[in-house]
DNA sequence: GATTGACTAGACTAAACAGTCAACTATTCA
DNA sequence: TGAATAGTTGACTGTTTAGTCTAGTCAATC
């Protein structure tokens, strides 16, 4: 009953282009509703506030984008550490094609809204959410690691420790790409996650292909 | 002639203060000069813009903390890859300080406004200037790298890039640490730093003090 | 002790902002 | 067909914001 309206998915997405693009802080409801080709009273039909809708265009984002990707690239059949390399290539040339259609290296929504929103009180939902996008791409690489320590791939660690490092060293790299806008910081990022993670052989298995 | 006034380091002061704790974009000019008890007036006597101020401030606390504990940590008196080791402790103490002190993780501001400013093309002056700081801070590392491998204690490699991958992984950490708001994930700073650049034995050096 | 230059005070303007609301429109199902 | 549901519109309110401006205060110098 009644009609079906995208707004919302609009709403989101515009959300997204634009905090991505510039900052959170930076962009106003307007912005967005302008982008988006949707009126005020819409936006509040759909969200109660910019950090209501930056939290569900997280999770939107998650379950149409990340996790998809996420759970072809990890999948269990594929050797552990083929997973990360892949992952980390793949990474490379995402951010190379983003600098090539948007002329600008972006780096990853979720460290910016997250480095930005974490210490606002103001926006807890938003740095909730963000910290819960993280555990779960977390788990990910912990059971990787903890494949390749049962393969006898890596040194003996802590899974759990070495998933955080990994994940800082990702985002670091990342974070360092946006700023300097230049992508080739990536490329050596295969080789550097398999030292982090103390990897037995590193640049051959950085190499090899999935 | 005139009377002297010490109104713009505690704008400075303020301003850092204000937007390390939150963001660049969630701080306005009425903030600041509250915080700094300065009014309206004596802020556009001293800064021409938020922007302007922001710079101005980055460019002091290098000159005034950042560049002299650089300078001593990184003194060629010191073992090459305890310069490094010694201030990735340096920065887990520093960060747990902080959390104490203010009830939070803060992680590094030069980051975190570099993040949020970057892609901002009215904010470029502030980004250029954080650019500058990285550049900066990479050198110490650089020759840090250099100095090693011409003692032999790392793996042969390109100085520069591993001084860029190793800015990456700290910032990465970092910026974890921000977020999720716990220093024990800059504990294992100083063996992964020795991973990623490769050096010949790792957990023995950065077990070892300065 | 008068002059000059450095700084302060805070009222003011105009624009941008978040959020509200009541009237309106399109779709669906009974 | 028509009532109920789902979504749209844009004008409106009050607040916050950046930035300006004028009148003034204070301290050094001659």
């Amino acid at each position: 009953m009644g009609r079906t309206s995208d707004a919302n998915e609009r709403l989101m997405n515009a959300a997204l282009d634009l905090i991505w693009g510039e900052s959170y802080g930076g962009v106003t409801i307007d912005d967005i509703c302008k982008r988006a080709d949707v009126k005020k009273g819409s936006f509040y039909y759909f969200f109660s506030s910019k950090s209501d809708l930056a939290v569900k265009a997280l999770e939107h984002m998650w379950s149409s984008e990340s996790k998809p990707l996420l759970d072809g690239m990890f999948s269990s059949s594929v050797e552990p550490l083929s997973r990360i390399t892949t992952y980390l290539r793949h990474i490379h040339t995402r951010q190379a094609e983003i600098k090539a259609k948007y002329g600008r290296v972006l780096g990853c929504p979720v460290v910016a809204l997250g480095t930005e929103t974490c210490t606002c009180e103001e926006e807890k939902a938003v740095g909730d959410k963000i910290r819960e996008m993280f555990a779960r791409k977390r788990r990910y690489y912990e059971s990787a690691i903890r494949d390749a320590l049962a393969e006898g791939s890596i040194e003996p660690c802590d899974p759990a420790a070495k998933a955080v490092a990994l994940a800082g060293l990702i985002e670091g790299l990342i974070v360092q790409a946006r700023i300097l806008d230049d992508t080739e910081i990536l490329r050596n990022l295969p080789d550097l996650a398999l030292r982090v993670i103390g990897a037995k052989t590193t640049s051959q298995a950085a190499a090899t292909s999935a």
